[in-house]
DNA sequence: GTCTATACTATGATAGAC
DNA sequence: GTCTATCATAGTATAGAC
């Protein structure tokens, strides 16, 4: 698809930034270049085509590498999850035991990839959806599992009445949605660094359980 | 497209509402089928051919009512805008001059929203990015007002010492991250009613104001 | 306003040479 | 691993009859 010009940019970033992968080459080069497509253009606005033409090879080469469009973002998208839970599981390891300091550290490093990794982030969490349930599963069980991590944590500083509010789960829900927002706004040019940014979510989390 | 089985739902809603229009017929039958089809598959996994067999009409006839695939996405956004800010606006008529006050009655209304008219508001906030600018302009104009509301509210209320904040401009993106968060997990089986989840989400937001 | 029929382009994917 | 060439299908959109 050549496209029409895109207008409301949906990631202000323009690095399609990949974790270290063990893979180079062409290989490589086709997930780099299919996570800004698809995080520019979207997974069904984007055609193969775009994406060898992008990489700098023929179609063909693509399907050396991929046996189709959807194994790219499925593995995309797993990449994506995948950091992100090995970051909030270093962050725990790191934190205190009390509910307070799990939740900043969960919530700062949450918040760090999303503007680190914005457009993965965007593709993993908004592209998702174009899967077919059998190249889906894998992230779909690493999005669960990280999820009951924020969960387990709320709920603890709940039991322990150390958090207080009116409603837990929404409350983890809301601060999961203000995390992955990032992506769609942090640009460098802001002039607020990614720990300021997080800093001021973990601080936002911590006064969702503090009554007034 | 036929598409494979769409796996991870982006829309629990399964109610594709729009707000009164006075169009009937099959021009709002396009609307609302589009409507469902766009917020389960995304605009460009949904072809015009799809439109028209959810309709119940051959392909021709719904290029009698739009030009193009394009101008029902358009529509879909401009509308859905439109409700956002026509919500929050007599929400705002209704509250006190106090900038909480005010603060409390646009969460609400703008979660509100969120829950009422979910796929509205997926369709609205995450599709917009498929249309040229030519066709997106009137939607953009209206997200820009809107985010103008609250950002305003946000200030004043910093500016008269009633909000504590280490950042009035990543609180409000917060704020608005976790309403928009709402589409996309509220069902009625929840068993939680949308004023109930409306009203927690105006609580959360005063807190995000309130220092520890 | 709706239909049938069709034009034309783009798409995902493969075969077989190098 | 990459290329050229090709297939079969699906895509948007239009013409012209009713």
């Amino acid at each position: 698809m050549s496209q029409t010009a895109a207008l409301a940019a949906r990631v202000p970033s323009d690095s399609a930034k990949l974790p270290e992968l063990a893979k180079a080459g062409t290989y490589r080069r086709i997930l780099e270049e299919s996570l800004m497509l698809f995080a520019q253009r979207g997974y069904h606005g984007t055609s193969v085509r775009d994406i060898a033409s992008a990489v700098g090879v023929q179609i063909a080469a693509v399907y050396v590498h991929f046996p189709s469009k959807g194994h790219v973002l499925a593995e995309l998208c797993r990449i994506g999850h995948e950091e992100h839970q090995r970051a909030l599981r270093a962050a725990l390891l790191d934190a205190g035991s009390s509910p307070a300091d799990q939740l900043s550290a969960l919530v700062r490093a949450h918040v760090r990839l999303h503007a680190e990794y914005a457009m993965l982030a965007t593709v993993a969490n908004y592209e998702l959806h174009a899967l077919p349930e059998e190249l889906a599963g894998a992230t779909l069980a690493l999005r669960k599992q990280s999820e009951a991590l924020l969960i387990e944590i709320c709920e603890r500083g709940v039991a322990q009445k150390k958090f207080k509010t009116p409603d837990v789960v929404i409350t983890a829900a809301a601060i999961g949605a203000m995390g992955m927002r990032v992506a769609q706004w942090y640009r460098p040019e802001l002039g607020k660094s990614i720990d300021e940014i997080a800093n001021v979510h973990a601080e936002l989390a911590l006064r969702m359980f503090t009554a007034r």
